[in-house]
DNA sequence: GGATTTCCTG
DNA sequence: CAGGAAATCC
């Protein structure tokens, strides 16, 4: 491989990467890493538990993802470093789980790096090489001329005598058989030291590079020098810096391999060579190096072991951050079983624990407790994880607002244990709190799962979602702050990274519900959120009953029309949670359920998938890509239902895995047709979408470049076909005889209107907003004006007219941020139906054609009706552009 | 240079 | 509706 062709691999290997973690950190950064983690390494819970401590470490020490995931991929112990390796660190005990941890990521870059056998050498002569770049030893070597095109940095470099080109400085310190020893010294604390790159920083480096340098120096009265490292490096140089694990010991022969080789099995063509090289090497600067290289290592080793120390050290800082997070929690779970009193007893104890100069053994007594704990967290599930959400937002909102509360409680729990920390008292007293918000917020959420599990089972899904009807007052306006809309709920609240919805709003709404079917939907972040797993999981475990799903688990019902809850964060960094993944790698539990799912329910979101699927691998298709799961199934409102049968269609999502690193993940990878059908109606209400517009309203699906240049394109679709009527109908317009644009307009019963329609609501159930019949009107007149002035002549001609639509755009109705918004949107009518349309405005009836055109949506219209002030009116629209 | 948009093509 | 090219904007 030509190092031209490598270098770009390695770039685009590299780019990926980012691209990964950056991909990663957008879903859940606190996590990313300990995700990762866990992803790669399902069955060893102490590799687990070093990851998690390793984020944790990231977590406490503030360093972001990226280095410390090149940290982790720095700190790689050389697998063929062999066991002496890994010998330094076997005295300790919890460098177990350093070296665990080590390795793991090790198994990582592995996979990633072709050069197996990296030592800081390399890196440093790449350094070096970039810094002092020059041909001193080129005539010298013209047998290597196509790799000794630049000098070693040494001077003593120059002295390399031809006849031992093999020499190196890899196997000048390597003793016999031993990579290894060419790498322990170095590539450990190498690691390390990248390790600290982000925070130790240059002046480790320089260090690192001065002693590398005098190494060089020392072996360089050898006659065989380290041409071919030196050559060999000067060409990685130019390979991207991420290339520490680049294979410091060139092969020997190095000369004679063609450089499009130097990877693979080289290297122990490479070593096997070295040992002959060796015995050729001067003892005397053997032993000097030797002398050299155990100095070097030793200092090293010190640095290694300090660096250990240091993240021990972190570890158990977290690990007793951890322990308090426990503490304060514990008692929340035991409220259920237990005493109050007990408990506030236990809460006192432990918090007095938890004051900040509590030593290691007080975290080893209250060991016991704290595996309780985790073993108790470890049967969680997610939704004790929400509880514990909203325990914590609670302990939050009275920490922020209960200035008096708080000294109340002090005075009161200070009395029992003689407790003078304030803490203590708070601690109580949040302790008191969050039992009580608990107790009542679980018994209401159990009564409401009660409820909608004791429903009779629904009809089959083609009828309309019936249970999910919500009376038109959840639309009081376009832009109104329905709480109950849980994915655009203002009051989201970020714990970091972690979503979680406001607890003080879930529990207020769920106790005043008009009824248990409206519940079901206003109690999805509590309910649903936590179903997507356990759905997927009972519903693997046997396929009968699949028509129950929808019915017991409600955030099926909105699944079914390409719904995918917003993924369910856990609403703490995991780690501090103890909490263990449900099966990560394992059962899809959220991400590509459809072939797992043999019930006809599955369907809504395997049909996602599917689509997913085929928009993913639409750029593998030549031609008519994704025309097979083609969403367009004209005449079936309830679209979602005839793409049930395309999921044994579209099959094997399985090609999605490699895509998707978070299964559990609700949240989807790509863009489904209910998407699609989605975004035409928002194309009512604007036509210019920024992307940020567009991630707020697909909340369900998860950005990343490719689906946001996709959304946009779907809008820039939009407009094309949307302009090319306009264009169209001003001409007709124009050859109609029609003399003003003042004589055109737009009504629903216009032909334009009527492709218009067919073209972004070709189901004809959503009621078009009469907003956009007057953009319409005014493209309409634009366009008509344009041509009939000869501005069409102007090759950018329409141009003026695109300006002037842009500004037309409205407000899109908050309904259509709720991933579940086209059941709402589409199916709205029907219920306004039943309750009588008390809303109906006049003038409302005119949508023509379909049987259902009759019934007026209120809300929609509600929301034209309502809407104060509309950023532009359409007399000034009339006379303003023109 | 990347993002966005339009235009063109299939 | 997607892909690609070109233009445009920032």
């Amino acid at each position: 491989m030509p190092d031209h062709d490598s270098d770009s691999f390695l770039n685009r290997q590299t780019k990926r990467r980012r691209v990964d973690i950056g991909v990663k950190r957008t879903v859940g950064s606190t996590a990313s890493s300990t995700v990762a983690a866990v992803t790669a390494t399902t069955d060893n819970i102490a590799r687990a538990k070093a990851a998690i401590f390793s984020a944790m470490n990231s977590l406490s020490s503030h360093s972001h993802h990226g280095s410390d995931t090149d940290s982790m991929e720095c700190s790689v112990v050389q697998p063929h470093g062999g066991p002496g390796v890994v010998s330094a660190s076997d005295n300790e005990s919890k460098s177990n789980v350093l070296r665990k941890l080590l390795k793991r990521a090790n198994s990582y870059e592995d996979a990633m790096m072709p050069f197996p056998g990296t030592t800081i050498i390399s890196q440093l002569l790449k350094n070096n090489m970039a810094k002092n770049g020059g041909g001193h030893d080129r005539g010298e070597r013209g047998d290597r001329g196509d790799r000794g095109d630049a000098g070693f940095p040494g001077s003593g470099l120059s002295n390399a005598s031809p006849d031992a080109p093999q020499e190196d400085a890899c196997s000048n310190s390597s003793q016999d058989s031993t990579p290894p020893e060419c790498m322990s010294p170095f590539g450990r604390p190498h690691g390390l030291a990248t390790f600290d790159i982000e925070r130790l920083n240059d002046e480790h480096m320089r260090a690192k590079r001065a002693r590398v340098e005098n190494i060089i120096r020392g072996m360089s009265h050898s006659p065989s020098v380290v041409i071919p490292a030196a050559s060999r490096h000067e060409r990685n140089h130019e390979i991207d810096g991420e290339r520490e694990t680049e294979l410091d010991c060139p092969p020997p022969q190095s000369q004679q391999q063609p450089p499009s080789s130097p990877r693979g099995g080289e290297v122990c063509g490479g070593s096997s060579r070295e040992n002959k090289r060796k015995q050729r090497l001067p003892q005397q600067q053997q032993q000097s190096f030797t002398q050299l290289v155990c100095q070097r290592k030793e200092q090293k080793q010190e640095e290694r072991r300090q660096l250990k120390l240091q993240l021990e050290d972190m570890q158990k800082q977290l690990r007793q951050l951890q322990e308090k997070f426990f503490q304060i929690y514990d008692s929340t779970d035991d409220s259920e079983h237990n005493d109050l009193h007990n408990d506030l007893h236990n809460d006192i104890g432990n918090m007095s624990e938890d004051s900040p100069s509590r030593s290691d053994a007080a975290a080893d007594d209250r060991g016991g407790d704290d595996l309780r704990s985790d073993n108790e967290m470890s049967d969680l599930d997610p939704g004790h994880f929400l509880d514990r959400a909203r325990a914590l937002l609670q302990e939050q909102a009275l920490l922020a607002d209960g200035e008096k509360p708080r000294r109340e409680g002090i005075s009161r729990s200070k009395a029992p244990g003689g407790l003078s920390s304030s803490m203590h008292a708070e601690g109580k007293q949040l302790a008191e709190t969050l039992k009580q918000e608990l107790n009542s917020a679980m018994t209401q959420v159990v009564d409401t799962v009660v409820k909608v599990f004791a429903k009779p089972p629904r009809p089959p899904p083609q009828q309309a979602f019936h249970p999910l009807s919500i009376p038109p007052e959840r639309f009081p306006t376009v832009n109104g702050d329905n709480p109950n809309f849980h994915t655009t709920n203002p009051r989201l609240q970020c714990f970091g990274d972690v979503i979680i919805p406001n607890p003080l709003d879930s529990f207020a709404n769920m106790p005043g519900m008009p009824g248990a079917t409206n519940d079901q939907t206003e109690a999805l972040p509590l309910v649903v959120r936590k179903t997507p797993s356990e759905h997927h999981q009972s519903s693997a475990v046997g396929a009968q009953g699949g028509h129950h799903h929808p019915a017991l688990h409600p955030s099926s019902l909105s699944a079914s029309m390409g719904f995918s809850p917003p993924s369910f964060r856990h609403p703490f960094p995991l780690p501090l949670m103890g909490y263990p993944f449900q099966s990560p790698l394992g059962a899809p539990t959220g991400g590509y359920p459809g072939k797992e799912h043999s019930s006809p329910d599955s369907m809504d979101l395997s049909r996602e998938t599917t689509s997913l699927r085929t928009k993913m691998t639409s750029g593998h298709h030549l031609g008519h890509h994704h025309r097979s799961c083609s969403p367009a199934h004209p005449g079936s409102t309830a679209e979602g239902l005839s793409l049930s049968l395309i999921k044994s269609e579209c099959g094997d999502l399985q090609d999605m895995s490699d895509i998707s690193p978070y299964p559990g993940s609700n949240i989807q990878e790509g863009l489904s047709p209910n998407h699609l059908k989605k975004a035409k109606l928002m194309f009512f209400y604007t036509r210019y979408p920024s992307s940020n517009m567009l991630k707020m309203f697909f909340s369900d699906v998860k950005f990343n470049r490719c689906i946001t240049s996709q959304l946009i394109k779907w809008f820039s679709n939009f407009r094309e076909f949307y302009y090319i009527q306009m264009e169209k109908f001003a001409r007709q317009a124009i050859n109609d005889g029609v003399t003003g644009s003042e004589e055109l307009s737009v009504s629903r019963d216009c032909e334009l209107f009527r492709a218009l329609n067919m073209h972004y609501n070709k189901a004809n159930d959503f009621e078009v907003p009469d907003r956009f019949l007057e953009v319409a009107e005014v493209t309409l007149r634009e366009f008509f004006n344009a041509i009939v002035a000869g501005k069409d002549v102007d090759p950018s001609w329409k141009k003026a007219i695109y300006k002037v639509i842009c500004k037309l755009d409205s407000e899109v109705p908050e309904v259509f941020k709720s991933p579940n918004c086209l059941q709402e949107l589409l199916h709205e009518p029907q219920r306004n139906w039943s309750l009588g349309g008390s809303r109906e405005e006049p003038g409302k009836g005119g949508t023509k054609g379909r049987p259902s055109a009759a019934i007026t949506t209120p809300h929609l219209l509600c929301p034209l009706a309502s809407r104060p002030s509309l950023p532009w009116s359409p007399r000034s629209l009339a006379s303003a552009p023109n």
